[in-house]
DNA sequence: AAAATATATCGTAATATTGCGATGTAATAA
DNA sequence: TTATTACATCGCAATATTACGATATATTTT
């Protein structure tokens, strides 16, 4: 048991689960936050800014990375992270229609 | 360790990623979109519609319920579910906040 | 080449999540 | 009252996440 049953699911929905999953924690917000406000994003201004260890960001830079919501190029000796706007919309339109199916009708309550 | 710093970041940043943490599951995901699309949205319907064991969906409708997103009304031996419209259309807001905040200008790449 | 700087990865401890059988509870039916 | 029905909760095992020190890697500087 502990693991989650996928093959219950269709393929969005444990697409959109998985990409929540990557928001469903503050630093990744807060990293996420910080890049959309930062044009110079870079890991160290992210351990200055948050106070958690370097290790740690890198973590969830990593998370980040992984679903597709930022991309890193190398910049010398350091990395310049940014967001990724197409897939940033993907992720959007994907959340937009989930809550947009509400109110279909307003059938009951 | 494994404790989220939550004192580390904004109040916004943590009540977020709580609710994107109800989110990162495809049989709440699926749930929820059960519930927006019946009107009749009983608990036995579920067990019935996703795989799961009646255990481990009740579970999940107490994470959806603790957040905010559905209510319950007992009907006799059933309990009715649905959506929460007011706090669905919260919760769409916060997201929608944090998408439409990029692009901001577009400064780096 | 050696040192410094920036980031990534590994390993591990603490904690959280997932799933479900067993059992509890509360309303209706017999 | 006893049985039935529909959930909710408990307890536990399996697995996942979080955080971070230690260490690896890779680029620039000296």
């Amino acid at each position: 048991m502990g693991v989650t049953k996928t093959d219950l699911f269709t393929d969005r929905q444990n697409e959109l689960a998985k990409i929540a999953k990557v928001f469903a924690h503050p630093a990744r917000i807060a990293i996420l936050e910080h890049l959309i406000q930062s044009n110079t994003c870079i890991n160290g201004d992210l351990v200055q800014e948050l106070g958690l260890a370097q290790a740690t960001i890198s973590q969830h830079l990593r998370e980040l990375k992984e679903i597709g919501l930022i991309k890193g190029s190398i910049e010398g000796v350091s990395v310049n992270y940014c967001i990724d706007a197409i897939r940033w919309a993907e992720v959007q339109n994907l959340f937009q229609d989930l809550f947009s199916g509400f109110p279909k009708i307003s059938g009951c309550c």
